[in-house]
DNA sequence: CTGAAAGCGCTTACAG
DNA sequence: CTGAAAGCGCTTACAG
């Protein structure tokens, strides 16, 4: 059954084995059993693809790539200091790519910045013409960076575009937080404060979570909620005098519940919270956002806005497999990538 | 800077553009900047690394893989119900191979068997003659996979080889738990239960934490320990009423620590303890298994034995990097592979 | 020090 | 329905 040469059959020795040309070989083994091949007869093609199994051969797939086959791979790109929430999106990702026959290349990116040039070169010369790069938040790319970037046939990004022509995955995160407003809002809670973890002004995913917490009191009427948004500088994860004092201000607004960056600062939060001697939910809800692993696990089990990787990686994989964009001279300016949204949903547990 | 035709730039287009041949221009491209050539003259090697710059050059991976090149490419195949820890451990893979020059193909395992298959012949006709398999528990591969993992000059698993020549690379187990018994024994705790998630008779993996555990109690002559494993019947996550069950029989035990299968065992562990009203850590001490990211965000921060991934990494990866093993014909049974195991670190927090 | 030629394993026109 | 030939983009002996 195994081959027990230590050489790999090729097509030539199935050819010779069959008493005919490496081309009906060639045609015969592409075609799916069931396709009416004009090319060859049953008879032949039936010994062939018999003898093919004997022989254990299997295609050389850089035979077939020189001579014009794509390579059915799609390069990642994620960071190097992801988070779990960020390798669970890949997870998916790799579900959705194998479910249209590709196969993923990783990278992460390390310390030195040249790293970052050596994986898209190296994509780029094994013919991998779609990247998609999961970087969060989005690194100041040098200007080599960019023009690997513009040289796939297509470039996924999350939420932020690192070239004109790139697509965008995003997950709607203002109408993730409106809709956590609005449950706390039926669960009687009045006082609905923000934790985020960067200036709404300076990070755009900040300002995401803002706006939507923004849009959902004001259409609930909730005028005292006005001003309940802190915010920390971007460090992450947040120490401890950080979230006491988040905490302290919380607490000085007589907040009935919170809604944090994500499920990392919900937690930090609760903690907080309980050590200045309030009960999650009793006293506050609170409510993060991702859905990691810790979120289902902690003690009180934290309701959470879930980012939804299963439609985010079938977004993201559609994104890659699109045809080829028009090249930038042919339309200087206009040429822009393509955005898919996705919806992200409310995972009520027992913190909110 | 970047090529404007749309046709990618081939050796021979720098070789005209250079006014030489191919053959000049590959041997140049090929030899690094310092490298003294006999080949090639230093005039004409900079004209051509020149150009071959201007002109976005890049070498065609297929070529050159076609003509014998290795694709340094290793495949690695995960199970695709991973939990954040095998993620976590991807993550260090991906850093140990690219600090060896080397990618990584990912392959999940799906619901459908025939998925592995195809996930390793891709990886064959592609090239890629290493292979890394972490799936934990492994499953029952079929025969065909058996023969496919055969074909790689090295395949990696984690604990048990799926077939007699396979590498593994393990972590110890049995020492990290001894650790966390002496390290219990150091803060006067006396009582020292096992939570594990299967019986240690069946399950490989618990019968090494038991026996850690075993050798510990003995060695520092807790005889009242005698007894204190407690096991489940493999039901990964445990369910309310299971942990409940756990917890019972530890309060049963007059217990005052407990070192569990995991970390997600290790909460639940606390959790049931404390609707039993008890106190961790003054009542028991609690210690997990794997520090995942929930474990430093749970409250009390988890004390955990931490599986050390960057060390099974660069394991892993130089056990797939290892030149080609016996061909199996030569020496039928003796034939066996590599193992390597890493040892695991006890880390301090709160719960312990 | 350099060039012309052969060939890696396929597939695709082109003849028969 | 089938075969012989050319060629994908490289690299490696082999001549000069």
């Amino acid at each position: 059954m195994a081959q027990n040469t230590s050489e790999r059959v090729r097509l030539v020795d199935i050819a010779r084995e069959c008493g005919v040309s490496a081309a009906v070989v060639s045609a015969v083994l592409r075609s799916t059993a069931g396709t009416g091949t004009t090319r060859v007869g049953e008879k032949t093609a039936n010994k062939v693809r018999q003898a093919a199994r004997t022989m254990g051969y299997r295609p050389n797939a850089a035979a077939r790539q020189l001579r014009g086959a794509k390579c059915d791979l799609l390069g990642v790109l994620i960071g190097a200091d992801s988070t779990t929430a960020n390798f669970n999106r890949l997870s998916a990702v790799e579900r959705a790519a194998y479910a249209r026959g590709n196969r993923l290349m990783i990278g992460q990116f390390h310390a030195d910045p040249s790293s970052t040039r050596s994986y898209l070169q190296d994509f780029l010369s094994r013919g991998i013409e779609s990247l998609m790069c999961f970087h969060n938040p989005a690194p100041k790319y040098d200007p080599e960076v960019l023009e690997l970037f513009a040289q796939f046939r297509s470039a996924v990004f999350q939420t932020r575009p690192a070239i004109a022509t790139g697509n965008v995955v995003d997950v709607d995160r203002a109408h993730g937080v409106e809709e956590a407003v609005k449950y706390l809002a039926t669960k009687g809670r009045t006082r609905i404060a923000l934790v985020l973890n960067g200036h709404p002004e300076k990070d755009l995913l900040m300002e995401d979570r803002r706006r939507g917490w923004s849009r959902a009191v004001e259409e609930l009427g909730l005028k005292q909620c006005r001003d309940l948004v802190w915010h920390g500088d971007g460090a992450f994860p947040p120490g401890r005098a950080l979230v006491d004092g988040a905490v302290e201000q919380l607490v000085r607004w007589r907040a009935d519940a919170v809604i944090a960056s994500n499920d990392v600062w919900a937690i930090e939060v609760i903690k907080g919270l309980r050590r200045a001697g309030k009960r999650v939910p009793q006293d506050l809800s609170v409510i993060g956002f991702d859905n990691v692993e810790a979120a289902a696990l902690f003690d009180p089990a934290l309701t959470t806005i879930d980012q939804n990787n299963a439609d985010f990686a079938q977004a993201a994989v559609e994104l890659a497999l699109l045809p080829g964009q028009v090249k930038e001279e042919e339309h200087p300016a206009t040429q822009h990538g393509r955005t898919i949204v996705v919806p992200p949903r409310l995972i009520v547990r027992e913190s909110a």
